[in-house]
RNA sequence: GGCGGUAUCGUCUAGGGGACUAGGACACGGCCCUCUCAAGGCUGGAACACGGGUUCGAAUCCCGUUACCGCUACCA
């Protein structure tokens, strides 16, 4: 006996980018499905086509494959013609069976009513008015080509479900009105078409935000009328803003690309949102693709809804920034070079991948972010003409004379030094620091700035080794010009 | 308003009746390391929403209250 084959899918509707919500719902599908053997498929709920726009499906696209989180067979268009087809023949077929009915209130009427009951405050519930016209009056008016929406009749009972994350949720039938499935235009309505999809794509698991429990009673009704197995539903916690709402533009970057343009690995960003709604228990935080594949469990899935925090994804991406190594090490960050100008294509990484490693090794660990890995390692390229910054000048050398006198006798040290070497470096810098009694703190930034225009950055010794000798006192006289005659125009 | 969901440091979380004087991480402060910035090490402050039960014993189980979130459309 064979296992029921696990198959679930992200649906998003393309109304927008892909934010980090349903990055980490898809995130947890895709989890769920490769660990299990599983399927994972796309949806595109498009019925809304006033809303959905190519370039929102474009987006989902993008942020999806920069995250790894690759679907299996094609991706799936709700709002194309032959679903459309599908989900009237199944509104039809609830019709002629008798579990839906046709409702000729408008949508004027319908808003006329619910203000009153709001008036009156009481909860607006649809009466069933049409759901007691006679069989002549329905046909006369069907008939004179009176609009009609379709509504689903809900039965009397009480509709419960095991979740995976809530265990037991359940609702008392009173509580939920008779809904309308279809528009009067005949397209269908979401509940309709998401269990009308889920039943044809052989959907296992529905798993999404815990925005969607209440749709849930209904879709297990339609499931019923339908006559089709259940799925297991999960539903994942929301995903706030720092100041406990619902993410959204107000709250600064929300969508994943935002995140890929700051420079932040997809790694890290998967880990983060995985630890949002996920633990693995214990104290195990960063974690590569992999570890997360086989750390994933049901059992450590959450119910309460977490606060974004990007300072955390930033020291996380730091983390998994200082990990990488060799081949992953660059493959992760390539793309920042090439889009800062560094590299003119992925290609000509290639030519000069050694070098670059040993670069980038020099520098990951005091990175956060891509885009700091390519401001501390940009300076070792070839052809990389430094600009002094100014707030870094008048830091560390508060007297341009001074700061000249040492940085010129720094020169003079460098200029005969044998051999090139990181500790010659410094004995050399220190025994000069000595010789005028001077801190080598306050020397070694003079010279920092000096070589490489900035305050911060790695060891000066070994930036100054690695820079080479002919590059160093270039960049030394470049600082020394600027000294005299100050900043260019 | 009705219905549903949730509740541990500011934030992410560990914990699932006794191991809790409640652990880790981010952030914040101090110290160490140190040529800057990071990283790393040490360290400080910081939480079981409230009230009732159940029990010898509750952060853990039950009930209520409160707060927050979601749904309450011919949106998805």
């Amino acid at each position: 006996m064979t296992a029921p084959e696990i198959r679930v899918r992200f649906a998003p509707s393309p109304t927008g980018y892909l934010h980090v919500g349903g990055a980490r719902t898809a995130l947890f599908n895709w989890l769920y499905a490769r660990q299990l053997g599983g399927v994972f498929l796309l949806r595109i709920e498009d019925t809304d086509k006033a809303r959905s726009t190519d370039e929102s499906t474009r987006a989902i696209f993008d942020g999806l494959n920069w995250l790894g989180l690759h679907w299996d067979e094609t991706v799936v268009y709700q709002g194309s013609p032959e679903h459309l087809a599908r989900h009237q023949s199944d509104a039809r077929s609830l019709l002629d069976r008798g579990l839906a009915y046709r409702c000729f209130c408008t949508a004027a009427e319908l808003d006329e009513r619910r203000k009153e009951a709001d008036a009156r405050k009481t909860a607006f519930k649809y009466d069933r008015r049409c759901d007691r016209l006679a069989p002549e009056d329905i046909s006369r008016r069907v008939a004179d080509g009176m609009p009609f929406t379709v509504r689903f009749r809900v039965p009397e009972g009480t509709i419960s479900w095991d979740d995976i994350v809530h265990d037991t949720i359940s609702f008392p039938d009173k509580d939920i009105e008779d809904f309308v499935i279809l528009r009067s235009d005949a397209t269908p309505i979401y509940n309709l078409a998401v269990v009308s999809d889920d039943i044809a794509m052989r959907i296992s698991h529905v798993m999404r935000g815990d925005d969607h429990i209440s749709n849930t009673p209904k879709q297990i009704l339609l499931y019923h009328a339908l006559g089709a197995a259940l799925p297991r539903f999960a539903h994942f916690p929301m995903i706030h803003g720092m100041d406990g709402k619902k993410l959204s533009k107000r709250h600064g970057a929300t969508a994943v690309a935002d995140y890929e343009h700051q420079g932040i690995l997809p790694q890290a960003m998967n880990n983060f949102l995985a630890l949002m709604g996920w633990s693995p228990g214990g104290d195990r935080e960063v974690m590569t693709m992999p570890e997360m594949l086989e750390l994933f469990s049901e059992k450590g899935l959450l119910r309460k809804a977490a606060v974004f925090d990007t300072k955390k994804l930033e020291w996380m991406n730091g983390q998994h920034l200082s990990r990488l190594t060799g081949d992953d090490l660059v493959n992760a960050v390539a793309p920042a070079f090439v889009r800062a100008g560094l590299f003119a294509s992925l290609d000509s990484v290639e030519e000069v991948k050694p070098w670059f490693v040993g670069v980038l090794d020099d520098c990951k660990e005091r990175a956060r972010t891509t885009d700091q890995l390519v401001g501390l390692t940009e300076l070792f390229f070839p052809g990389h003409v430094v600009t002094i910054d100014a707030e870094s000048a008048k830091k560390n050398w508060p007297d341009r004379a001074v700061a000249a006198d040492l940085i010129r006798a720094s020169r003079d040290r460098l200029a005969t030094l044998e051999p090139w070497e990181d500790k010659a470096i410094e004995t050399a810098l220190k025994t000069l620091a000595t010789e005028r009694g001077v801190g080598t703190s306050p020397l070694f930034q003079m010279i920092r700035v000096a070589v490489t225009g900035k305050s911060v950055g790695i060891s000066v010794t070994h930036t100054i080794f690695r820079l080479g000798k002919v590059v160093t006192l270039q960049n030394i006289d470049g600082a020394l010009q600027w000294l005299a005659q100050g900043p260019p125009a």
